[in-house]
DNA sequence: CGGTAGCACTCGAGTGTACCGACTGCTAAC
DNA sequence: GTTAGCAGTCGGTACACTCGAGTGCTACCG
């Protein structure tokens, strides 16, 4: 083992002392933990190096060195190579979709609740952005007199309904059903075909009324995030300079659309992994993201996500959302 | 002003304060605050014959004093009269019902952020328990071939639905669905009448899938528990003893169905502010909870209530509850 | 007898000091 | 390049001390 690659070691180590303690971790620690062959001054030696090259960061002189986030980076992207989940957790992911058989909606946030509890961290799943999903099925539906429901089926599984009122009689409706399903059918949400006209008055009033009702809540329910695990965010507190900070994280999460674009952005870009300050907003400065997209029939559905302190087990993180992620694409395939 | 008519405006005065301030009050601060026509040498032995009486606590020998669970109790049974809300705040909630027309979930949960922002606390919103909701109307549409879906609208406004699989052509759909509506209309989600039949094995097959699709979603949406500005509670913290209290807390809100049955005890019993102590669960023993429940067309339909330290401006929360379960109340009436 | 003035007393919070121990950085030797 | 040893640094803790806020009590007054 040459030196570099002994430093390389070093930081290792360190990354996952101070994840596992969360105390700043001597030279000493590191020999002790792992068998280097070397002695605590030459590991005093590479930590110095480590910290003049920005892997590192000592709090005060005479404590320990703590990983800088660029030292968070180097771990993840040279010492996460695809490690499985442990056979219990496995299992219980497993077990979870095995079992489940819920709306979507409430399965998307019980995956939430799980990766939560998987990690120990709080975790997020995002929807597909309406500009991706398409539109399988959409129809009319008069429930009783003066009142339509729009229904609209979606790719990845999801039924949206809206409420309409209309005075049309059951033969209108219908008709106007049959241009709604032209109108959206394999169209996406974002972009929604218009254009179709019935040359009835009313009934293209309907219409015009139901495509309208679909376009605005397309937006809404896309940005739509499902939270999991934010008890674990306070638990973490000590983590988090103030407890301002994690107030404003959990206000964050409240306001859903921040983060929703904030995960599109992050995946856009390729990226899986955020730490600390390489996230531009400003209450995550503390914070990681682990993300892993989900697919149906092999499109973008959608993305799971941890978000801890960048003092996190980025292996366990990324084996989570890994797994959590293709078992979800698994179980919204439609069935067929 | 007699002597013990005095001791209540000590009491009264040590409340404010001490919502106001999060200070224990000293026997000056009383007599500055308020014009008792005594000095604090004689508030100081009402306070003592309070403590006696256990309205009022000292957190140790040199300090003012504090209210206990006892004294916020006589304190929001003798001093809260119904007091109205601020013109900015009636304003907000007006603004807000005025120009609101999402569905029935989103509307939900955004009351229950507007009433977190009213109060700076937490609040919840529960939906009605699954046998009071009575079903407006219900109705099997087929979607694609292959695809059902139940509809079900309920006398809240609430439309719920579920996808079903059957590979029954339109018209056994049709005949499943008048046996669909005639078995739950005017039902309660809890007594779903099954014993409709239509004499065709595939049909009443579809039936029964529905049926029981319905009931079990029934239980998961009635228990439903919106809550909004949970980042309050983390503001809060220094109220709580520990963050891990904070964390247990928000844990418990997760959990949604410890929330609801508590809320709905609460109300059964016609507790409309539960303080501290008084509450069995052991995570609210710093916690109180305000409720005001909403009524539609003249039935419970829901509560809305707000969670906060037992420190809270108590008459500021009242008021805030009042204002928006009436005006949800309202919003909320089928549209005629 | 209720109310008041005055005073001694208590106790938490803040401050200065000293000490301990955990680690490092450096130097000289291997 | 590695190591042993040692001086130096700094946070954390313990302790003593002071300050001041606020009480409880007692003696006194109307």
């Amino acid at each position: 083992m040459d030196a570099a690659e002994r430093r390389a070691t070093v930081l290792k180590t360190v990354v996952e002392e101070y994840v596992r303690t969360a105390a700043p971790v001597a030279s000493q620690t590191v020999t002790e933990s792992r068998d280097l062959g070397v002695s605590s001054a030459t590991v005093r030696n590479d930590m110095t190096q480590l910290e003049r090259e920005g892997f590192l960061a000592q709090p005060h002189t005479s404590a320990g060195r703590i990983p800088t986030d660029q030292g968070y980076r180097y771990f993840v992207d040279h010492f996460t190579a695809a490690g499985g989940l442990p056979v219990g957790q496995r299992r219980a992911v497993a077990d979870f979709f095995a079992t489940t058989h819920r709306a979507l909606e409430d399965l998307l946030h019980e995956t939430s609740q799980l990766l939560a509890n998987l990690t120990s961290h709080a975790a997020v799943v995002v929807g597909p952005d309406a500009d991706v999903v398409r539109v399988r099925t959409a129809q009319l539906v008069l429930i009783e007199p003066g009142t339509v429901l729009a229904v609209v089926v979606l790719g990845n599984g999801t039924v949206e309904r809206e409420v309409l009122r209309s005075d049309l009689d059951g033969d209108d409706v219908a008709r106007a059903s049959a241009a709604f399903d032209a109108a959206l059918r394999d169209q996406t949400l974002a972009a929604t075909n218009a254009a179709h006209r019935t040359g009835d008055v009313d009934v293209d009033a309907l219409l015009a009324q139901a495509i309208g009702a679909v376009a605005t809540r397309a937006k809404q329910v896309s940005d739509h995030l499902y939270v999991g695990g934010v008890s674990r965010l306070a638990a973490e507190q000590d983590a988090f300079t103030t407890t301002a900070t994690t107030a404003r994280l959990l206000e964050m999460l409240e306001e859903q659309v921040v983060v929703v674009s904030l995960v599109r952005d992050l995946l856009d870009h390729g990226v899986n992994v955020s730490i600390g300050s390489e996230n531009d907003v400003d209450e995550l400065r503390d914070c990681s993201i682990v993300l892993a997209p989900y697919q149906v029939e092999g499109t973008l559905a959608g993305t799971v996500g941890v978000l801890g302190p960048t003092r996190m087990d980025y292996a366990q993180a990324l084996a989570a959302v890994a797994a959590v992620s293709q078992q979800l694409g698994r179980l919204l395939l439609p069935p067929s």
